[in-house]
Order: structure tokens, then sequence, then C-alpha cells
DNA sequence: CAGTTCAAGATTGTCGACAATCCAATTTTT
DNA sequence: AAAAATTGGATTGTCGACAATCTTGAACTG
């Protein structure tokens, strides 16, 4: 995926123990490598990652802000579950969201950040062609549009949320089912739609189109989740 | 204010120092007793509240998750200022969440929280004739009425970002300036017609509806700013 | 034999101390 | 005298140890 990274370039050495894990613990969680609902063992990780017990647990309080991990005193720490419930209602939260950053775009976004955009859907284009369109796109390359339209709409409050806290879920439940579109072909049809919309500098439309864009990934998910529970009893996500 | 409190009732003792303290220090900076741009002096708070820096730089990193500070490592957190870019920022946040979580409230509210809400605005309503409409209204009573629409919404995500995170901000700005709406009959109006939208179950209308009345706050709040920085340069609020 | 009680072990919460870094005032130099 | 370098003080970052709480498994009772 495109690297995001901070504005300002912070020196590895002068990053704190509690950031770099914190880092490394919310990329093991979204990838899967801590599973969901596990136990988090303070004096585990501490050793996993070979640090003190006081820093990781400044890390892990970090994690609970990020809604990662739910903490209950005394006991302890657990990587969160997404229920299915929990699932439609981030969609319904990036739906909100991403429809006003994709309005915002349509006012703010700079014509040479539209151009780069519109070059990452072509690369799309020929990842979905010649990788039959499953791995990079699915993965990481629709987030990376979603990304930058909200990079687009030059409200840093709207980048925290959506970037900062809620595209960690997203992604998290991506890797944990390799589920997600499933409709490549289709969603970059809608990807260039949006894309044209705020070319076209028309917020009303932008919007528009990116919450029926998010809705329908909502919809779909949602089909396949109905499906799923009419065989399998366990909601669980 | 009307007390919002944790579903599961977690007795006193049980609960951490860093939760605690961190509880009081959200107030305190929400309140203004730690004004905004205030260095967070770990040593400092650590005999003010009686602990010892362990919890405190945990409810630090806290405090960081739900932006009420800005640490730079090695260097410190400080309680953030909120530039007039920034408040505006939040308002277009909350037009997107709030709209969204009106729009459910339509959809899931039930009929027994309805009567009840609108009982608080005939509250509302005496608080304005008999006070002027100055002192419980502007500070507490208008975010109690957002809240509980969003509580209505069925939605825990939604409330999770707005009660938790996007509200203390709203809050530490109500109380940093008096500010605020200064239209506190007006406001009774659209929240009588908002309601009204939400029990008639017309999800469209009361979306539209929130995000009208939280945009004319917005302007409200963007008429003052530009009108205060006619006269002082200092656009910080 | 099921259910309860209790005790040992492990885990979380808290603390004080030490090391690394930053800040400020003084000193030094041009 | 002004600017740069340096040194002392303070603050942040990290660690290991102790206390409080929870969990688990065994012993006990009905």
């Amino acid at each position: 995926m495109t690297e995001i990274k901070d504005s300002k370039a912070i020196s590895p050495e002068t990053r704190t123990l509690a950031d770099r894990v914190c880092d490394e613990i919310v990329t093991a969680i979204v990838v899967g490598d801590i599973p969901p609902g596990h136990k988090i063992s303070e004096p585990e990780l501490a050793k996993v990652y070979g640090i003190s017990r006081g820093p990781l647990r400044e890390a892990i309080r970090r994690l609970e802000g990020l809604r990662l991990v739910e903490r209950k005193p005394h006991i302890g720490a657990r990587v969160v579950k997404l229920s299915a419930k929990e699932l439609i209602e981030i969609y319904c939260v990036r739906e909100a969201l991403e429809g006003m950053a994709c309005r915002l775009a349509a006012e703010n976004m700079p014509q040479d950040e539209i151009d780069s955009l519109r070059t990452l859907l072509n690369e799309h284009e020929q990842s979905i062609e010649q990788l039959d369109g499953r791995s990079y796109f699915q993965k990481e390359g629709d987030l990376d549009f979603h990304h930058r339209i909200v990079q687009g709409s030059k409200n840093e409050k709207l980048l925290e949320f959506l970037g900062g806290d809620l595209y960690h879920l997203v992604r998290m439940y991506r890797y944990q089912f390799s589920a997600s579109s499933s409709r490549p072909t289709r969603a970059l049809k809608e990807h260039r739609q949006i894309l044209d919309a705020i070319e076209s500098r028309d917020p009303e439309l932008a919007e528009m189109l990116m919450r029926r864009h998010i809705g329908a990934a909502r919809k779909n998910v949602q089909d396949k989740l109905n499906k799923a529970t009419e065989t399998s009893e366990d909601t669980h996500v």
C-alpha cells in the first residue's frame, strides 16, 4: 500500500518505545497475528517486544483509544471481536464521514491531487486485469483511494478520525475475512464516477455518490452475513 | 447536566487510578482549569492528584487518544488549542455524524425515548423563559439533546465517537467562550422540528434537519469569528 | 458425586529510582 | 556587546520490585 507517513519526519530514535511498540501491536492485531478476542498478557508481550511493562501499558492505553482492544480493570485487555452488528455500524459511520469528506474534497482538493488520484485509479485498473483483481486492490488499494479523498478534503479532524481510528478497524476486518468487495471492477467504476464529480466541483453529487458507494458495500456485507448466519449460528466476525 | 453514566455500574474502588485521574483531567481541561496550550507537567500533576507518574502517564496517553492534549516525545504534552479552522472542522464532522445518527434515530429510536426527549425539550423551554435562556440551556442542555438523539440511533460506534471523543472538544469550546448558540429560542424550535421528523419515522427529513441545524450553528460561529478577527489579529479560540 | 470453599499461583495496578533528553542561564569568544 | 558554546537543572522515558486483585485447581462438605 502507499506509505502514509506523518507530516513531520521524526527520526526513529526520538520516538518513544511505547509509540513504536504501539504501532507494532496495531499491525499485529490488524493482520491477525494477535487474533480477535485474544487476551493481551502484559508479561508475555513485554518479553516479545523486549521492553518493560511501563511503556507497554501506555501502548495498551493507546490501543484502547483506538478501539482495537477492550480493557477491564484488574482483569486485562482483549483484542476486540467485531460482531456483525458492529461491522454494519462502522459502515454507517464511514458513509457519513466519507460522504462529508467527499463533499469537501469537491470544494478543496487541489487539481494536482486529483490528477495523481486518477493515475492511481489507472494503476488499479491494470492491477485488476493482471492479477484477477484479488490481491492488491482488495486489501489496500481500495482504502488507499478512500484515504486520498479524505486527504483532499483538507479537513484535519476528518483525517484524524477516519485515518487514525476507523481505518484500523476496517483493515482488521478485511484481513480477517479475506472478504471484502469481491466486486473490484464495479468498485473501480464507482471510484471513477466519484473522482469525476470531485473534478467537476460538484459537492452534492460527490457526497451522494460516495454515500451510495459505501452503502452498497455495506449491503454487500450485510447480504453475505445473512447468508452465513443461515447456515452457521455463530454471528461473530 | 444530566448524568451520563456507563451502562454497567463499576464500583469506584475497582476503577483504576489512571482511569479516575483521566476523567478528572478531562473535566479540568474542558472546564478550563487547565487552560489551552498549557504544558502538562508530569511531576506537578502527579503531586496534585496524589498519585505516581506511572498511572498519570497512562492517563495522558488516554487524553492523547481523546485529542485533548498533544504529545511530543521527550518534550511533553500540552492542552490542545483549538484554532478557528479546527473548530469549523469539528462542526463539519458533527454535521456528518449527527446527521447519520438522526437518520438512524428516525428508524430505531423507541417511542418511550422520544416521549422522554419531548419532555426534556419542554423543560428547556421553561428554562429559557425563566433564566433568559443563558445558563443551563447553552452550556449543557443543547448537548444533552444531541446526545439523546445519538443514543436513539442505537449505533454503538456513533455513540462512542460522538459521545466519547468529539463532545469533549465541543464542551471545551463552549466553556472557554461562554460563546455558543446565543439563539436559544431558535435552536429549541429546530430541536422540536427534528424530534417531530424522528417521531414521524422520516429518516431523510430527520437527517436533513439535523444537518441544517448544525450547519446553521457552524455558520453562526463562522460569522462571529470573522467579526472577531476583523478587530483582533489573533484567531486562536 | 456435585457444588462450594479455600489457597496457591499468576496477573494487573502502583510505586520509587535511574538513565536519557531537553531547556535555560551562564560563560566564553569574536 | 552580541552571538555561540557549555554546563547545571529539570523533565521525560524506562525499568524492576512490591501490593492488590483475580483465576484456577484442589480439598472439603452436603
